[in-house]
DNA sequence: TCCATACTACTTTTT
DNA sequence: GTAGTATGGA
């Protein structure tokens, strides 16, 4: 389709006037699925083909490297041949390319770059030095360095501030300066300063870029809106750009927990006036009844302004919400919708999403069971592996001799005798003398040493030996394998099967560097770089080092089978798919029971779920299990308060609990199977044949939203399935009213065969006393057994009956 | 200094 | 269940 007749048709009247808009600053604020983000790409498509712009005066800014990908795809099918592409990118990665452009006005020339691991190694590091182990943990000291330094740059809150916290920062700083890194946080930083600071650089700026477009304003944080500012505001807070145009959802916003804020859309309207704002209302994406659910869901949360978005795509028994036994259960579960899917589907059009990582593990683990083939987004990255960390802190000694940290890390890495005692000695001497590279530091050791040492040192500074931050990093990379030998170090010190994993990761990434340096070969233009001096265009060590930094996947070749995406509903934002499945609708998982503190926090959960219901266009499935293992234990679980919220009439609800796995294939296939989208089907379902039509009747509630109403007991993980009457056809899976779950294998169900040692008081908790649990209110301890040093597993008997739970979940009265 | 063993804490979410 | 740390003996 030209780009002609795609405005014509492939956008609607409000979109248009978006896409069109001639004042330099407009907003989009929209729901879900209204094609926010394809305003963005036919906007920038349009300034280019229309305003006949330059593509490289044009900067988009997403949110996700994802979200990023994806946008530049769509871009690329408008401006089909050209070379010349508009930077888009997440605000991290363009301000990289900003530094990398002005080297001359970083504070060190060849930085590295923290990852989040690097930055909780540091602040560990420094927490242990200081004695502060017992006072705070390195990943929470993490979070609140990072919302403290966020805060100092824009206001003031000096008062606020953790002394703790302000104490480490120093150190933190002045560390990651000593070892010319940046983190995360810096870049933006760096650029932000610069742009205060630095007219001329802010002029060159404003004169290269022309047009900055924003996508997900809703999750940008307050550094970002004054970098926004920044960038198209001259000193007068007068407009200096073409056209600065940003969209967001209220909301979708999920990241307030890392600094998003969502109040910068109404400054948006502020800073940026006159603003022309556009509301678009209708959602292209997803069939009624998932829309309908989501904004039945949304509509729970107080705090936002109400939507009417609305779909015309009519469609019937698209959700379903699933009710099994256990997490593994409902992994199995999922493995097999699969299954049914894949005869009509594409595996790529489907995704599971949830709220955890760690939840993916037995999905995964199903997925292999079934030889369904999958990807992971997010999660244990690639370039996050300890094997691959090891070797890039050698590559990262190479572009800058003055990485402390990748030092600390590469120095003992094949262990050679250079351990902790060693570590100090490095540690004081650097200190005495900061401008001294990494090599000058260890000739400089290598006198006062004991043979062994020296000897140690000499292999060490050998690997280094001829390599340098100009090279191809594929020639830097295999010799430094090959000098630390470092496959033999992986064989000698894991076991077989580790050992072989750990080596083909690390042939993988030996291949990553040889894909960069041919992608350079092969493109000119690379695209994220497009707009970088000639120098940095080249495939060196340094720049293949940059180019990973703000990356967590490895580089891959072309996209090859068709696979299901796993990923985080985080992860998912801005995404859409033919399926979707949702697990782990469970109190304490989504929501996450670290967030039933506040409503706020609550009601971000709640955005989550609804950001997850809406990516999908066709077909929705929903899980929840009433036991899920968690640090290996099983525990209890309740469904999701969220579930009780979605109306009955939308939303089949099926006791996958009782199912035989058999049963819950032909489950699937009566639902999926049968291509409902064309005509109604007859179900061959057991002895009977039936039409499916009925399935989206309204049903009596069956889980109220007051939890207390069901009735738990301990029983085992499998259960054996209970016997049934048969029901005839489609309807016999749909989930009773008023029955409660488990009665039939309260008395069946063994009583926990562990000893009895009610007597003794453990940890303070004694039988007898008086707990209180948030949702099952007021109970008495039955029985005391041993978790941890600190956790123990009490049995309290409350109002509704008997539950073994987790002392840490219940207060004392 | 290294290794084996025991014991803890651990799970939000991302650039 | 596992990664990371603490301890003690070789
Ligand atoms: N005018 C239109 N006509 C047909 N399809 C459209 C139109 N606008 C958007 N779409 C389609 O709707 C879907 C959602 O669009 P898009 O991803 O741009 O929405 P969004 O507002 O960014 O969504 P979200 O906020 O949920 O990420 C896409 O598949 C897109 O192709």
């Amino acid at each position: 389709m030209s780009f002609d007749d795609f405005i014509n048709s492939g956008l609607n009247n409000f979109q248009r006037q978006a896409v069109e808009c001639d004042t330099p600053a407009a907003l989009v604020i929209a729901g879900a699925g209204s094609g926010k983000t394809r305003v963005i790409t036919a906007r920038i498509a349009y300034l280019i083909l229309k305003k006949y712009a330059d593509p490289t005066s044009i900067v988009a800014l997403t949110f996700t490297n994802k979200a990023a990908g994806e946008m530049k795809e769509r871009i690329a099918k408008f401006l089909s041949g050209s070379k010349r592409l508009p930077f888009v990118g997440t605000f991290h990665s363009y301000c990289l390319l900003l530094l990398r452009r002005n080297p001359s006005l970083v504070p060190f020339a060849n930085f590295s770059i923290m990852d989040s691991d690097d930055q909780v190694d540091l602040i560990k590091k420094i927490i242990n030095k200081n004695g502060l182990q017992k006072k705070i943990s390195a990943n929470q000291a993490t979070y609140q360095l990072s919302t403290y330094k966020n805060n100092l740059l824009v206001r003031n809150m000096e008062e606020f501030v953790n002394p703790l916290i302000r104490e480490i920062y120093q150190e933190y700083e002045s560390e990651k300066s000593e070892a010319h890194c940046l983190d995360f946080d810096d870049l933006l930083f760096q650029v932000l300063q610069l742009f205060r600071k630095n007219e001329e650089f802010k002029k060159t700026f404003q004169q290269k870029v022309r047009h900055i477009l924003v996508d997900e304003y809703q999750d940008t944080s307050h550094v970002q809106h004054e970098l926004l500012k920044l960038m198209s505001l001259d000193s007068e807070k007068k407009f200096n750009l073409d056209s600065v145009c940003a969209v967001g959802d209220e909301d979708q916003s999920i990241y307030s927990w890392r600094g998003a804020t969502v109040t910068n859309m109404l400054s948006f309207q502020s800073d940026f006036a006159p603003v022309k704002v556009v509301k678009i209302e209708q959602n292209y994406r997803s069939v009624k009844p998932i829309l309908e659910l989501a904004n039945e869901l949304i509509k729970n949360n107080r705090l936002r302004n109400p939507k009417n978005l609305w779909s015309d795509r009519p469609a019937k028994n698209r959700v379903v919400s699933a009710y099994c036994r256990s997490s593994e259960q409902e992994a199995d579960t999922i493995a097999r919708f699969i299954q049914a899917c894949a005869k009509s589907k594409k595996l790529d059009e489907i995704a599971v999403l949830y709220r955890t990582h760690f939840q993916s593990r037995q999905i995964e683990e199903a997925l292999m069971y079934y030889s369904i083939p999958y990807k992971i987004i997010g999660g244990l990255q690639f370039y996050e592996r300890k094997e691959i960390k090891d070797l890039l802190a050698y590559m990262r000694l190479v572009a800058n001799p003055f990485d402390k940290l990748s030092l600390m890390r590469a120095i003992n890495c094949p262990s050679r005798g250079l351990g902790p005692k060693f570590e100090q000695e490095l540690l004081d001497e650097w200190g005495k003398n900061p401008f001294l590279d990494f090599k000058q530091i260890l000739e400089l050791l290598k006198n006062d040493e004991t043979n062994v040492k020296k000897l140690a040192l000499e292999e060490f500074l050998n690997v280094f030996k001829g390599l340098e931050a100009k090279q191809f990093p594929a020639y830097c990379l295999e010799n430094i394998v090959n000098h630390t030998d470092y496959y033999g170090y992986l064989r000698r010190n894991f076991d077989d099967r580790e050992a072989e994993t750990k080596v083909e990761n690390v042939k993988e990434f030996i291949n990553a560097t040889l894909l960069y340096e041919s992608k350079y070969a092969v493109t000119e233009a690379f695209d994220n770089l497009e707009a970088v001096f000639e120098e940095q265009r080249t495939p060196t060590l340094e720049n293949f080092l940059y180019e990973i930094a703000l990356l967590q996947e490895k580089l891959e070749k072309t996209k090859d089978v068709a696979r299901v995406q796993l990923m985080t509903l985080h992860a998912a934002k801005g995404l859409e798919f033919n399926t979707v499945i949702i697990s782990g609708l469970n109190d304490g998982v989504l929501p996450s029971s670290k967030s039933l503190n506040t409503n706020d926090e609550l009601e971000e959960e709640r955005r989550l779920f609804y950001v997850g219901i809406t990516r999908a266009q066709e077909y929705l499935l929903l899980l929840n299990a009433y036991a899920r293992n968690s640090f290996g234990q099983i525990v209890e679980q309740v469904p999701s308060r969220f579930l009780s919220e979605l109306p009955t009439s939308l939303c089949y609800k099926v006791d996958v609990e009782k199912l035989h796995s058999v049963e819950v294939t032909m489950l699937w296939q009566e639902w999926i199977g049968g291509g409902l989208d064309t005509q109604p089907i007859v179900l061959t379902f057991g002895r009977s044949n039936r039409l499916l039509s009925n399935l989206n009747e309204p049903v009596e509630m069956v889980r109220q939203a007051n939890h207390e109403r069901v009735h738990y007991t301990a029983r085992p993980a499998h259960p054996e399935p209970c016997r049934r009457k048969p029901v005839e056809g489609f309807e016999r899976f749909r989930k009773k009213s008023n029955e409660y779950p488990h009665k039939e294998f309260e008395s069946a169900s063994p009583k926990p065969s562990v000893e009895s040692i009610s007597e003794r008081s453990y940890g303070g908790w004694k039988t007898g006393c008086a707990v209180r649990h948030d949702k099952f209110g007021q109970g008495v301890v039955i029985k005391v057994e041993k978790a941890s040093e600190k956790d123990f597993y009490l049995t309290v008997a409350f109002k509704i009956g008997q539950k073994k739970l987790l002392s840490s979940f219940v207060k004392r009265v």
